[in-house]
RNA sequence: GCACCGGUGGCGAAGUGGCUAACGCGCUGGUCUGCAAAACCAGUAUUCGUCGGUUCAAUCCCGACCCGGUGCUCCA
């Protein structure tokens, strides 16, 4: 999570510390005789008692009562699809001794509880993969709000799957990767980022190593622009007159920006309007005609794609040390070779190197400067001559 | 099998009933540079899964089909 940069929650909930309000909420159900309790000690949710019920998923329940199949632990139920809300203790099982008879809470309850628990009985976002939605969610809906009397998530999203390489990732089509693994192979934390938050959550993604590289390199435009920018503020070349054109443009891809991730969290269309931008004020810089008062707004629209996108500040080479240390300890060998040898070379001593081929190339010793710059190359640094000076990164 | 969602250039991916189908990456040529890199310019989908239909007009609406994802049973 961190190594991603992804918030840690404020709230970490634990089931376990949770089930007394399990319990009174299975019992304010059973007030009402939305919940019943049958003859193994275990106790369901009288689905009949809310009409509601299918709301979220858009399920059809007829369809489904239809389709069904009764399994053998069922036989007990009045209805098909009433869910268990308390379930007698088998031999074995962890259990809880309640009010309710001895035994450990369903799936659903246990959400509802910890939700109206920390947020109240009504809150506003209530998120979840794809696959969730039914019968969690709908099951959540249905006890949260049978037993509250009030709405219970606002507002309800759910994250689509993924695809990695064009299939469904699973273990057994060997597609199945951990961060640590996309991180030993040579992948940059914030490529990682940037790729899966980049195509808007409600859409299913291809994830692809291609991808991956992809992403480094739209990166790597833009923290370019960033320096680009940053530097220009402190060069004297830049031409005191605003460019009205330029910062009307930006102004509205500003604007453009925000009203994307308004709109559902299209970030696929927000950081289209940060390249748009990217684009005229290189072509402005290049032309001389960027000016000293274009530099806030555009780095305005910087901040606001960090806000969101956090990607602008290189943390990688940080992140991939803590996974190969990691890696090491854990004695794994499939580290990527290129992983290691960039690692090999401290700043230090790259810098060194550039310090000794300036000198060389201000004689005129092409082939010296050459010959550093590609063993720099050869450790995964590249090195740009700017007016300014020079500048490197490591790849 | 049934339900819901999706199928857009080499890849990733927005989007809309009619305006040049965004944006990123890649590729080709060019400008700049000692050479590179970066940046910029030009080119790179007469076309939006297939076949029909509605409409003056459809990638966008409707239907069928093909392909992919999720759910429909347990567990969490």
């Amino acid at each position: 999570m961190d190594a991603l940069r992804v918030e840690r929650p404020e709230i970490i909930a634990r089931a376990t510390e949770t089930i007394g309000e399990m319990v009174a909420l299975i019992e304010r159900l059973a007030s009402e005789d939305i919940a019943y309790k049958v003859d193994d000690g275990s106790w369901y949710f009288r689905i009949a008692k809310f009409p509601d019920y299918g709301k979220l998923s858009g399920k059809d329940l007829e369809g489904i009562e239809d389709g069904a199949r009764v399994d053998v632990d069922e036989y007990e139920k009045d209805a098909k699809r009433d869910f268990a809300l308390w379930k007698a203790v088998k031999p074995g099982e962890h259990a809880w001794d309640t009010p309710l008879g001895t035994g450990r809470p369903g799936w659903h309850i246990e959400c509802s509880a910890m939700a109206m628990k920390h947020l109240g009985p009504s809150f506003d976002l209530h998120g979840g993969g794809e696959d969730l939605a039914f019968p969690h969610h709908e099951n959540e809906i249905a006890q949260s709000e049978c037993a509250s009397h009030v709405p219970f998530a606002r507002h309800w999203f759910h994250v689509r799957f993924l695809l990695v390489e064009g299939k469904k990732m699973s273990k057994s089509e060997g597609n199945f990767y951990t961060l640590r693994d996309l991180l030993l192979k040579g992948y940059r934390a914030s490529a990682i980022r940037f790729l899966l938050v980049s195509v808007p959550y409600r859409h299913q993604m291809n994830f692809t190593f291609e991808g991956l590289t992809e992403s480094a390199n739209a990166i790597e435009r833009l923290r370019t622009f960033a320096r680009r920018v940053e530097a220009a503020g402190g060069t004297l070349a830049l031409p005191a007159a605003l460019n009205a054109d330029l910062d009307a443009l930006v102004a509205e891809k500003l604007t453009a920006y925000g009203a994307a991730l308004d709109n559902d969290l299209n970030t696929a269309e927000a950081r289209a309007a940060v390249f748009d931008v990217v684009r005229a004020a290189n072509i402005a810089l290049d032309h001389g005609t960027f000016g000293r008062g274009n530099i806030a707004r555009v780095q305005k629209l910087l901040q606001a794609l960090d806000a969101v996108f956090d990607v602008l500040t290189d943390r990688d080479a940080d992140v991939s040390k803590a996974a190969v240390a990691w890696a090491k300890a854990e004695g794994r060998t499939d580290i990527a070779p290129d992983l290691l040898v960039s690692q090999s070379i401290s700043d230090q001593e790259i810098e060194a190197l550039i310090a000794e081929r300036t000198d060389a190339r201000k004689r005129r010793n092409f082939a010296r400067g050459d010959a550093i710059r590609n063993e720099l190359a050869e450790k995964g640094v590249l090195i740009e001559d700017g007016k300014a000076g020079v500048t490197w990164k490591r790849r």
